[in-house]
DNA sequence: TCTGGGGTCCTAGGACCC
DNA sequence: TCTGGGGTCCTAGGACCC
């Protein structure tokens, strides 16, 4: 990489004054879909969204798409409505996943100090790398064009002094732009936006926010913080005070770990027996079960999350007396947490398993198997039970073995733990 | 064809301990 | 006997983000 005026895709244009805007964030371009259409080229050009299922909403949409006024979140009905002949695709998480990483290699080759903050985008500190890279905007270039070259993806940068400034900027560059806003510029830039765009400001605080007349960055940052506080709460008024008048404290943190592993599935139909429900359950903790014992983990809470046919949500956990990685254990306790509900006639759209508070396996202070629970089987194999699954799933796909094939018609209360039933029946 | 799936953070209330 | 404050842990719900 160059000075800036060498950087190809004219995003080097940008000759002023970048110094101090050491924070870059890096935003893909519709992501999922730019993927989709990278390998299907008879699709660049059409609109398509990615999303897909039955009860689904738009996941990505491509430029073409939001011609339509198609956006993410969006129910997949609207969308074929504003544009009938949409394409739809279904995600294919593993190609996003490989993509993301390709695209943060590049990213690491800047600095070690990426911050991904989800597949699609990622923030960067770079006051570092200056020296080795040339200027923040040279580097926003060079990223440019290294991901267009080489992954025939496009992106959005933008580069500022703090990282909401960073994230607003590369916002309204998009699609394929860069923005630089220089420290002088900050204020200027941030007064007349609307205050929906500050971070934490979603459709309720917006909501609170206009009734008090505020409606700008600007009205905000003349609110007097007392005002906020009852408006919105202690938090959340320092907060918005601060980002109102360009302050945002928050540093690039590299090494951020999940505090939380869940899954949760939407049915194309309402369960309403008990062994839909169990059965769903099981499926569901088997994937968690297996993501946390990919990290190496161990947790000690547990929790469901169930939501009804009129959308009603609730949610329980339970925290364990021991730490565990173990699917039966995971299992038992979102069953009975599922039972505590003592739900009638349910009717149930989604069910969700969550573990959290975690620990690195080796360094918790003991693993809560069924056994310490008082199951019946004190030689239980189950985690090698759970290790020999991983294995085969590594290998064959997930479809290949679990305990969801293990199980009868009739669900039984508690896994069966002899080992009698640990053979895969392959259906 | 109303409303996905992965998360984080905050609040409020209760239990419990000192 | 009445009254209490502080701290921590746990739970449920909800706002918010991508």
């Amino acid at each position: 990489m160059g000075r800036s005026a060498d950087i190809p895709r004219s995003a080097g244009d940008f000759d002023g004054d970048d110094a101090g805007c050491t924070l870059l964030h890096v935003d893909m371009d519709a992501f999922y879909a730019s993927v989709e259409i990278r390998r299907r080229p008879e699709l660049r050009g059409k609109p398509v969204v990615v999303g897909g299922s039955l009860r689904g909403v738009v996941a990505a949409a491509s430029y073409e798409a939001r011609r339509y006024g198609i956006r993410s979140a969006m129910s997949m009905g609207q969308a074929l409505r504003l544009c009938p002949r949409l394409i739809v695709l279904p995600p294919d998480r593993a190609a996003y996943s490989a993509a993301s990483a390709a695209v943060m290699a590049i990213l690491r080759d800047v600095t070690p100090l990426v911050e991904p903050l989800s597949l699609d985008e990622a923030f960067l500190d770079v006051a570092g790398a200056v020296r080795l890279h040339g200027r923040p905007a040279a580097i926003a270039a060079g990223i440019r064009a290294r991901v267009s070259e080489e992954l025939a993806l496009t992106c959005s940068v933008g580069v500022a002094p703090t990282k909401f400034v960073a994230k607003l900027a590369s916002a309204r560059c998009k699609p394929d732009g860069m923005l630089v806003i220089p420290a002088a510029e900050v204020l200027n830039f941030l007064n007349p936006l609307p205050v929906t765009v500050l971070w934490g400001v979603g459709a309720r605080t917006a909501e609170l926010l206009h009734r008090l007349g505020i409606r700008t960055v600007a009205d905000l940052a003349d609110t007097p913080l007392d005002t906020l506080r009852r408006a919105v709460g202690v938090a959340g008024a320092e907060q918005l005070h601060a980002l109102a008048h360009g302050l945002d404290p928050r540093t690039v943190q590299p090494g951020e770990v999940e505090k939380s592993i869940s899954a949760d599935h939407t049915n194309p139909v309402d369960l309403t027996t008990e062994a839909d429900v169990r059965r769903e359950l099981l499926r569901l903790a088997e994937e968690v079960a297996r993501r946390v014992r990919e990290r190496g983990w161990v947790a000690r809470t547990i929790g469901i999350k169930i939501r009804f046919a009129d959308f009603r949500t609730i949610t329980r956990v339970r925290t364990l007396p021991g730490w565990t990685d173990s699917t039966s254990t995971i299992y038992e306790t979102a069953t009975e947490l599922y039972a505590g509900l003592g739900l009638d006639q349910p009717r149930i759209r989604l069910a969700g398993v969550k573990c959290e508070n975690f620990r690195v396996a080796g360094e918790a202070p003991e693993q809560l198997t069924l056994d310490t629970l008082g199951a019946e089987d004190p030689g239980s194999s189950r985690p090698a039970a759970d290790q020999v699954i991983d294995a085969a799933r590594a290998r064959f796909g997930t479809a290949a073995m679990g305990y969801g094939t293990l199980l009868p018609t009739a669900l039984p209360t508690a896994l069966p733990t002899t080992g009698q039933n640990d053979r895969a029946t392959g259906d």
